[in-house]
Order: structure tokens, then C-alpha cells, then sequence
DNA sequence: GTCATTTAGGATAAGTTGATCTTGAACTCC
DNA sequence: GGAGTTCAAGATCAACTTATCCTAAATGAC
């Protein structure tokens, strides 16, 4: 319901997020995010045409986010990498059911806002805050995440086997 | 976010639904739904595995519910089709995320939980019998829909020219 | 200016979903 | 049992999503 690539845009907002201060290259998101690098440079791209992050070339570039973390939402995200399609009209060309959606494609369209009125609530700063909780995409506690990674990164880049994991998607777990 | 083949299958159920008593061919459901009738017939295929409507072939055969309208509930047919993907566990394989998810993950989640909810508590029977409401599906009004259903199928059925639209699916509008 | 670094863009491939077609099997009616 | 009706199943195709590769363009350090 929620896709790939949704999923790894937002991976890829949190892991700026976190290190705020100083640009993230492509190849960090990427490891840090798990996220194959080729897609995920593509993924950037994306982002930066929507004006979610700002990119920056050359030595010390790489991408830092538009807004600041309280104010970029969720739901700013999702808008960026895939519109969220809210039924506004109905899909069978009923005329009559533009102004009133039938009560099927009402109840669709009102799951679709419910998730909207989330995304739109939660901030990636909330995200962040989230209290007692662990941290974000990441294993360490959230005091040393953020040297940690920036020293793991310069360590594993230097190598970078690629390591095809091919982890098939698990289709059904509910 | 809802995928197509969920909307045709929830389509398929509700006009099921409407014409409760006797069964509903998968041409006469491909036309009421407006769905291709190919794909249709191997989506009902999907739903009868599934066991949320009854197979009947012959003449007088078709597709009956497998359970009352007020029985059946809108995440038994998701269910059926398309089994939803709470996350369980975290997605990049952080051991100490399974047994709490990282507020992203647990965001992501939340908002399927919350559809989900939504899902659960809506049975066909609410779809059908919402107050005031235009019926669901098709252009005429409560009463007057099933009798008009069945003729005007009867006709069409005749004649069936496939009228290869070809309708792209508008890529965003919100 | 040159070089290493880093994003941008195009072309392409693999995998999944959406859609079609054809044949076979079950059922009703006569 | 034969004819007409209707679902079942397999093979196939098209479109979209996900993923990869390679080359170009921008940037900063020297």
C-alpha cells in the first residue's frame, strides 16, 4: 500500500534530516538508507525537482533538506515523489456522482484523506523527537548516532563491495 | 494508492451485492463495473479462491456472495485480492527494531492500521445502504436500479461491439 | 587549468501489475 | 445425449515500477 519507492524517499528525508548541518552525498543516503545507490540517485532527483532538498555538486556537495525539519511534513514528501490520488471524481464517468462520489468511492477516498490528514500532521522533526523511542533507520541510540554514522561512512566507502543481497520482497505477511 | 484491480474487485462485490437473490455473470458485472471482462473474470476467479463469492457455472450460473452483505466487510475483499502490508518488522533489518518499530516505520504503519480500521468496520451492507445517498455504481436511483440494471443489460448484451476506449489512467490530479 | 568529487540525465533491463485471447470443463435445459 | 451457457485455466502481451549503467556537467581544491 505504501510504495518502495515512497518508502525509501522517506528513509532518504530522515537520514538529511539527521544530519543536518552539512550536505549528505548520494552514496551515504544510500547505505545508510539501504537503498540500492543507483535508484536512490534518481529518487534524489526527484526530490530536489520538487523542491523538497537542495543539491549541491562538486567536493563537500551532496543534499541537505529545503525546509527545516519541523516544517517539512510527511505528506510534502509523498506529494513529491508520488501524488497521492484522491478520488475526486467518479471513476466509472458517472456524471451524476461528480458532486457526491458514491458511497464506495466516498469510503475509498475517505481512507486516502484519513492517511493525508497523518502525513500532513506529522512532521519529519517529529519523526525525529519521537521520545524514548529508538532511532530512525538506524541501530545506535541517539546520542551517538549521528558521529557514528559519519565515521562508519567514511570507513565503508572506502571498500564498498557490493554485496548483492537480493532479498526477495516477502509478498504476504498479514 | 488503492490499487485498480482492489477498486474493480470492490466494484464486482457491491454490484453483487445490489442484486442479491440471483446470481450475476461475470460479462453482466464486467459491464456494470465497467471493468475489461477478461481481467475481470480472472479477478473473480481471485475472490471465489478466496471465498468471499460462490461460483456457479451453466446456464443461470454466475456469482452469488459467500456471506451476507452485512457480514461481509470491505478488508475481507482487500484481503482477498490484495493482502495488505503492515510492517511488522523493520524493513531494513535492524534486529532492534522488530520488537519497536522506528518512528518512521511506526508512522507508516499507523496510517495502514487506521485504514485498515476503517476497512474492518465497513461492511458492504453500509455501502449499500447509505442514507440519502446516490447508489453505488450505477446512474439511477435507489429503487429503481435493479430492474433497470438487468434490462439494460439484457439489450446491450446483444450487441456487445467492443469499443476499445483505451482510457489512459490520468497520472495526477491532487 | 587540472583533477578528484559529486549530481544530472539518458538509455536500458528486469520484475510486477494490468489486460487479452483461446481452449477446456461444468452445468442447465430440452 | 446434444446444444447453449457460463466459469476455469494457461499462455501471452502491454504498461508501469524498480533497478542499473554510462556519460556529461558542475564544483572545489590545488
Amino acid at each position: 500500500m505504501i510504495s518502495q519507492t515512497l518508502e525509501y524517499a522517506l528513509r532518504a528525508v530522515v537520514t538529511i534530516a539527521q544530519h543536518e548541518g552539512h550536505p549528505c552525498t548520494a552514496k551515504q543516503i544510500a547505505e545508510i538508507t539501504q537503498v540500492p545507490a543507483p535508484y536512490l540517485s534518481k529518487l534524489m532527483q526527484r526530490l530536489v525537482r520538487a523542491g523538497v532538498v537542495h543539491s549541491q555538486r562538486g567536493l563537500h556537495g551532496g543534499f541537505v533538506l529545503a525546509e527545516e525539519p519541523c516544517e517539512l511534513t510527511i505528506w510534502k514528501v509523498v506529494d513529491a515523489v508520488e501524488p497521492f490520488q484522491r478520488i475526486h471524481e467518479c471513476p466509472l464517468g458517472i456524471k451524476s456522482h461528480d458532486s457526491t462520489l458514491c458511497p464506495l468511492h466516498r469510503r475509498l477516498d475517505r481512507a486516502m484523506e484519513m492517511v493525508q490528514e497523518l502525513f500532513c500532521s506529522t512532521t519529519i522533526a517529529d519523526v525525529l523527537a519521537e521520545p524514548g523511542a529508538v532511532t530512525p533507520l538506524c541501530q545506535e541510540k541517539k546520542t551517538f548516532m549521528i558521529n557514528a554514522n559519519i565515521k562508519s561512512l567514511k570507513h565503508s566507502a572506502e571498500e564498498s563491495g557490493k554485496k548483492k543481497t537480493k532479498k526477495k520482497r516477502t509478498p504476504a505477511a498479514e
